[in-house]
DNA sequence: TGTACATCAGTGAACGCGCGTTCACTGATGTAC
DNA sequence: TGTACATCAGTGAACGCGCGTTCACTGATGTAC
């Protein structure tokens, strides 16, 4: 009988050529955006002809699917390596470094949508985790007395579901969603450019917005 | 000699042509987003042969740069317009509403950038022309006692080419980067559908921003 | 008003291109006795 | 340890496709005398 996931040297060899491929299609999204991944172009650069990479990747949206995966897993995992040694600044600060190593990928995720894609089923469950992170941080960092309630807060009391039984009281629910929704205009904003011309350090801004958030804990 | 831009049955006939073809690529554009834009099909669908539509456009990326033009245009409008009879939270609804129109209109400008194309000139004084009006509206909304300073204020009073000789005080220019970023957050975040799933009507989240914003007008 | 000419919208054939994807195959690597 | 077999990575040819773009052309529309 085969050891499922064993450790076979097949094995390993095709992990890390599923690995290389992976990587030289983050290579083409950082250069020409997503829409221009081309699995001929991936396999032209690692010497190899085009049917050989229907062993790896059922087709290219397979391909796809499987970056919008790591980028999702990525982010996650480095919000929660952030989230253990540091409040929501912390946190903010990580997303964006995260988001400037490499823009497209942010914007994979949180750019502009193709019209005709549907994200995979398992990935909502690592945004799910990416969102909680945050909303622990959010969470944590609300005095622990009573907070100024919102009439937004008390509607999400009642649209809580996405929440995923996380304990949070409507006030967080909606700094949360305000957190999240500051974090990205910024640094939306700045990933597509808008800032360039305009003279100031986008690194100010994003500061500026996070000190305002940190600010109004009530 | 000929009449410069005169109104002859041909360039009437043209101009009909013209806004046809855009009119349809907007189309392409909403179904299946920006980059699957093409000129053959376009021509298949108005029942002409691919080259005819050259006569009109000297080609793919002088079309995209039509539709964008028309989209800042577009924007710059009904900003202006609203403007003229509403405050900045009328301004703001204004942009929800125009954006809501065509999502990937409003992605088309303010989304995932395609990592080559450069926005001819003539786009950014259209797109000053917007901030302009919102800069306004945030210098009208501020009280005209002694406003909050921030420090973030008092560096862009240094970092103030971009707001093109406005004599709005530091903290309006401050207040503005503040309101765009955060209206574009939550707007671009719902065109994204990325509250598809959460249960929550994204209009509110939106109201409950812009409250916010006009509440601490300090 | 009628004729000669110029303008110009649109056609159809053709170009080269790169794409995703399939298929039958070769040859190397691993497995079983 | 050696041989027979199975697995599987990668190749090369081929498919159909739609793309952007060029070119020489036809035929209709407008202009000048």
């Amino acid at each position: 009988m085969a050891r499922a996931g064993a450790d076979t040297p097949r094995e390993r060899y095709r992990a890390q050529v599923r690995a290389e491929i992976t990587e030289r299609a983050w290579g083409q999204i950082a250069t020409a955006g997503a829409s221009a991944l081309s699995l001929n172009a991936i396999a032209k650069q690692m010497g190899m002809s085009g049917p050989a990479l229907y062993r790896y990747f059922a087709s290219r949206d397979d391909l796809i699917t499987e970056l919008v995966r790591e980028a999702y897993r990525s982010l996650a995992d480095t919000l929660r390596t952030a989230a253990a040694g540091a409040d929501l600044a912390g946190l903010a600060g990580a997303l964006r470094g995260w988001a400037l190593v490499d823009p497209q990928r942010y914007l994979l995720i949180y750019g502009t949508p193709v019209p005709g894609y549907r994200a995979p089923e398992d990935v909502t469950a690592v945004s799910n985790e990416i969102m909680t992170t945050l909303l622990d941080a959010c969470a944590a960092l609300a005095p622990a007395g009573p907070a100024a309630a919102t009439p937004f807060g008390a509607y999400l009391e009642e649209h809580r579901d996405w929440a995923g039984g996380h304990p949070a009281p409507p006030e967080v629910l909606h700094r949360f969603l305000t957190v999240w929704t500051r974090l990205h205009g910024v640094l939306s904003l700045e990933l597509a450019g808008h800032f360039a011309g305009m003279g100031f350090d986008p690194a100010r801004l994003f500061a500026a917005e996070l000190e305002e958030l940190l600010a109004h804990r009530a």
